[in-house]
RNA sequence: GGACUCAUAGCUCAGUUGGCUAGAGCGCCUCAUUGACGUUGAGGAGGUCGUAGGUUCGAAUCCUACUGAGUCCACCA
């Protein structure tokens, strides 16, 4: 009898009717949350298993690499959730201060506006309405995604929590003397009126125009000629004998506001070769020749600001050029150049331009007083815990990303000029004193800081540190894995541990191994590959070349796309978005709910396997469900990570996979389930079942175990296609929500006992698909009408469990009269070799022409694989070196083909 | 200049510690079919694994060089 609960499923998955209801359903459910927030003991004593969501920036809405990220973390997470952690996955969104600046800005240039014309409270104000918008459009999204995260701990970069976490660990670095204040070269963008940090800074390759000018007594290259008139000084390499004669003397200058005298100084930055080997000095504008300033102040400085911070040229740069772009400048200074005679020729010239991350517009060094992250003793640490294994990398290559990063980092400019964000703790005097409360002589720091300052304290601003006795902090820090795209390591996860190096951030009580001692925020970071289009361009919104996950997930169902993009990738690979494997993805969630559809309509009753009786189960009940134990153990070894069990606590269930996946090769592990379901269950065992119902000796096993396949299987699919696993688990098994039971998400992992694990019942089910698939082909080859009927002889000396299968392999073959046995039929018959068996189909009327053919190819190719063998086997070489297991085996595969060759000569 | 990745069927990609005749999906060809599914089923064609060497009994897999595609970092007066 059916359950009540249960629903006739409709023909077609349909996800859209599905979706919104089941994810509401689970939230409202409490599923989200960690189990440890019910209170109850057993729930307290679980291990924990915690992810933060890389924020994503709220500039915009989210595109397919977000989608990517969302889909292997809720599969992580849900995992976890099924094996019984006591598992957090906490969403957020960051404020992006920059980028969301830049959009603001933009919105602004085109009612021909700047921020200015607004001022800065009201700037700020129209920014965080953008923000918020797009805030809520974010959380839409990433609920359609099927994410399974907590959103009663959802956390923004800006919110209160966060800003007082930022404000704390900004006064404790000051404290430490990690943060301090000064005037150095920095990169500046004169459309976002801010300093970047060094890697905020894109080069572009570019042809550019390389300027030979007359300079007193030189020729000398620039490719900045408007730069001339902040030039201090003239240098040439000390070595150089052309020049060695002017080596400190003074030289007079023609400029466009007058002559000027500079100072020739010799230093090992210039090459001889390059140009004329002469290059004009100009330390507020160059960074190189900042340094060289640095090294001889006296005699190349002090710095001239002619470039101000809008990128026009200041007073201190003549009344000619006063007001005028640096690029105008620069034609300006050419033209005067050339009428004074000065310009000796133009050559092309190749070089890579410094360009703003977020406007796109030229760089311009200059000389600022900014606030920066002392890191020389931090990143150390930093790096210790990727060479001691306490911080591992997926892939692993990626560890020497992260080192060399590390290695050729300079201080980190925190501080930026930008009107959104956090603000900069302290106050600062005349002097450049710095205070961290209100004094009366200090100012409060006009300055923001940089967007990842926050950002960076992710792991653990989001557990309630600087508390460091919040429940969360004390249970989910450290973080287990941080999942993101490869390309933020050096923006995001270096600077995540060198904040919990630098702020000495420790594990609280569920720590585990590591409690006590400095760890990194988690253990692992999992990165993921890029998304990109199909002609292998990475998406982005000038190119126009985005995929909107929601568009995707109404036309084909969010189970969908989370299944193509995570079977279609492998960590650290980079996919191209194909569409077509989107059908495919939807094609086969529709077969799995097909499948439900069969199964729930035909098996009825509530046994389980416990019920089965052993005797008489086929070869397909033993084979399919040794498949779905490898299958299982395929799934789990891939979702296991030893690291995850460090911390103190119980799982109810265990985790004892066997290698059959690489940790995290989650695509590895979909392709495996895809494989057997469609394959295995769908092409396969529901066909034999469909043969063995109608046996009254065979139809209870079958009911038993088609039921039990599919419970298992939609255990298994459910972290990565979990709407319809839990509607099928709902309207189709009549469990959870609106029967008995507990909802899939939260439901047990499914157990595959160890004693299915049988591969000679896998062998056997093979060996039969094998049978069948011979009768097939041959009936193929010789044109047999579809709706004809063989007749078929098994030559073998196993024919027990083969006979055993004759019901099915007649009906699947479509055989009238099957036998099997040791006396084929004579005359005109086509043979061919399985394994050690024979299949003989006798031809009488059949189109019998291919017959002789046939069977000369059949025996071609068994004498082919014999001598294979056999050469393999007379090389001694091979027999002594190569491992026993490997020789014994090839001599089986010779004794096999052997048998076969003869059985397929015998008549 | 330094580093990394990729190159396997027409296309998109798997291929685990080196070990059977290198796989899948899509596409293509032939066929089937009204009771789970046409978002389906059966059968088939299609690959000198970028090139050249090397290590090995054995290489798509390890090493070297080269070619091509891409990425990151550094630097460029």
């Amino acid at each position: 009898m059916k359950e009540r609960a249960k629903q006739e499923l409709p023909k077609t998955y349909e996800p859209a009717a599905y979706e919104d209801a089941v994810y509401a359903a689970w939230e409202k459910s409490g599923a989200f949350k960690p189990a440890s927030d019910s209170r109850k003991k057993a729930d307290k004593e679980r291990r924990p298993y915690s992810i933060i969501m890389p924020p994503p920036n709220v500039t915009d809405r989210l595109h397919s690499g977000h989608a990517i990220m969302l889909a292997l973390e809720d599969a992580l997470t849900r995992y976890h959730r099924k094996r019984g952690f006591d598992t957090l996955y906490l969403p957020g969104t960051d404020h992006a201060a920059i980028a969301t600046a830049a959009q603001v800005d933009k919105q602004l240039a085109a009612d021909g506006k700047t921020r200015h014309d607004l001022g800065r409270a009201d700037f700020e104000k129209r920014t965080l309405a953008f923000a918020m918008e797009n805030k809520k459009i974010i959380e839409d999204q990433v609920r359609a995604m099927g994410t399974s995260c907590d959103w009663s701990r959802n956390a923004f970069t800006l919110d209160p929590p966060r800003k007082a976490a930022v404000a704390e660990a900004f006064k404790r670095l000051f404290k430490k003397g990690l943060i301090y204040r000064g005037s150095y070269m920095v990169n500046w963008c004169p459309t976002c009126r801010t300093v970047l940090a060094d890697d905020e800074v894109v080069y572009k390759e570019q042809e550019g125009v390389l300027y030979y000018m007359k300079y007193g007594p030189f020729t000398l290259g620039t490719t900045r000629p408007e730069t001339k008139v902040g030039d201090t000084a003239v240098a040439v390499h000390p070595k150089d004998k052309r020049y060695a004669k002017w080596v400190g003397k003074e030289i007079e200058v023609k400029t466009i506001n007058g002559p000027r005298t500079l100072r020739v100084l010799a230093d090992e930055m210039v090459d001889p070769e390059f140009g004329t080997g002469v290059v004009k000095i100009t330390p507020f504008h160059d960074k190189n020749d900042y340094a060289v300033y640095e090294r001889r102040p006296k005699e190349a400085g002090p710095p001239l600001e002619v470039i101000g911070e809008d990128g026009k040229m200041t007073e201190a740069a003549g009344p000619k050029l006063a007001g005028l772009d640096r690029f105008a400048a620069r034609k300006k200074m050419v033209d005067w150049l050339k009428h004074e005679k000065l310009l000796v020729k133009k050559e092309v010239h190749k070089h890579s331009v410094g360009r703003c991350y977020r406007s796109d517009d030229v760089i311009e060094p200059r000389i600022s007083e900014q606030w920066f992250l002392k890191v020389s003793d931090i990143k150390k640490q930093a790096a210790r815990f990727a060479r001691d294994g306490d911080l591992k990398f997926v892939p692993q290559r990626f560890e020497k990303t992260y080192l060399d990063w590390l290695e050729k980092l300079h201080d980190w400019c925190i501080s930026r000029q930008v009107w959104f964000g956090h603000p900069v703790p302290a106050y600062v005097n005349a002097k450049g004193e710095v205070s961290l409360t209100a004094k009366p002589g200090f100012k409060k720091s006009q300055d923001t800081l940089d967007t990842w300052f926050s950002s960076a304290l992710w792991p653990f601003s989001t557990m309630g540190w600087p508390k460091q006795t919040a429940p969360d902090f004390k249970r989910f820090f450290p973080n287990d894995v941080l999942e993101t795209g490869y390309d933020i390591i050096f923006f995001w996860i270096t600077r995540m541990v060198l904040m919990t190096v630098a702020l000495d951030v420790k594990p609280g009580a569920g720590g585990g191994a590591g409690k006590g001692a400095l760890k990194p925020p988690f253990h692992t970071a999992y990165l993921h590959g890029l998304v990109r289009d199909q002609r292998g361009r990475k998406f982005s919104k000038s190119l126009g070349n985005g995929v909107d996950p929601l568009e995707m997930i109404g036309k084909y169902g969010a189970d969908a796309l989370r299944w193509m993009l995570v079977t279609s990738s492998s960590p650290g690979n980079d996919l191209k978005f194909d569409e077509a494997r989107l059908v495919k993805s939807r094609n086969f969630a529709n077969k799995i709910w097909n499948i439900s559809r069969f199964v729930t309509d035909t098996v009825e009753g509530e046994a389980g396997l416990g019920d089965l009786r052993a005797e008489t189960l086929t070869t397909f009940d033993r084979g399919i469900l040794h498949k779905l134990y490898r299958t299982a153990q395929t799934v789990e070894a891939a979702f296991h990570d030893p690291a995850a069990y460090d911390k103190p606590g119980k799982t109810p269930e265990p985790a004892t996979p066997k290698k059959l996946a690489k940790p995290y090769d989650l695509g590895f592990a979909g392709n495996a389930l895809y494989e057997f379901i469609w394959s295995d269950f769908a092409d396969w065992y529901l066909e034999a079942a469909k043969v063995q119902l109608r046996n009254d000796e065979a139809a209870r096993n079958t009911g038993i175990i088609l039921k039990y396949v599919l419970e298992t299987i939609l255990g298994l699919l459910h972290p990565f296609m979990p709407f319809l696993t839990e509607v099928i688990w709902r309207d189709g098994l009549g469990k959870g929500a609106s029967g008995k039971g507990s909802a899939l998400i939260t439901s047990p992992w499914p157990a595959v006992h160890g004693d299915l694990d049988q591969p000679e019942d896998g062998a056997r089910f093979d060996r039969i698909r094998e049978v069948i698939e011979t009768i097939r082909r041959i009936r193929a080859e010789h044109q047999t009408p579809a709706a004809s009927f063989v007749q078929a002889y098994v030559v073998t000396d196993e024919p027990d469990w083969i006979a055993a299968a004759g019901d099915v392999i007649t009906k699947l073959a479509r055989v009238s009269i099957l036998r099997v046995g040791q006396n084929p039929p004579t005359g005109e018959v086509a043979r061919a070799a399985v394994g050690d068996a024979t299949v003989v189909v006798p031809l009488a009327g059949l189109a019998s022409d291919a017959a002789a053919a046939h069977l000369q190819r059949e025996v071609e190719a068994k004498r082919m694989e014999i001598e294979r063998f056999k050469e393999r086997l007379a090389n001694e070489d091979y027999v002594e070196n190569a491992p026993e297991h490997v020789v014994a085996e090839t001599k089986a595969q010779l004794a096999e083909a052997e048998a076969a060759l003869a059985k397929l000569e015998a008549s």
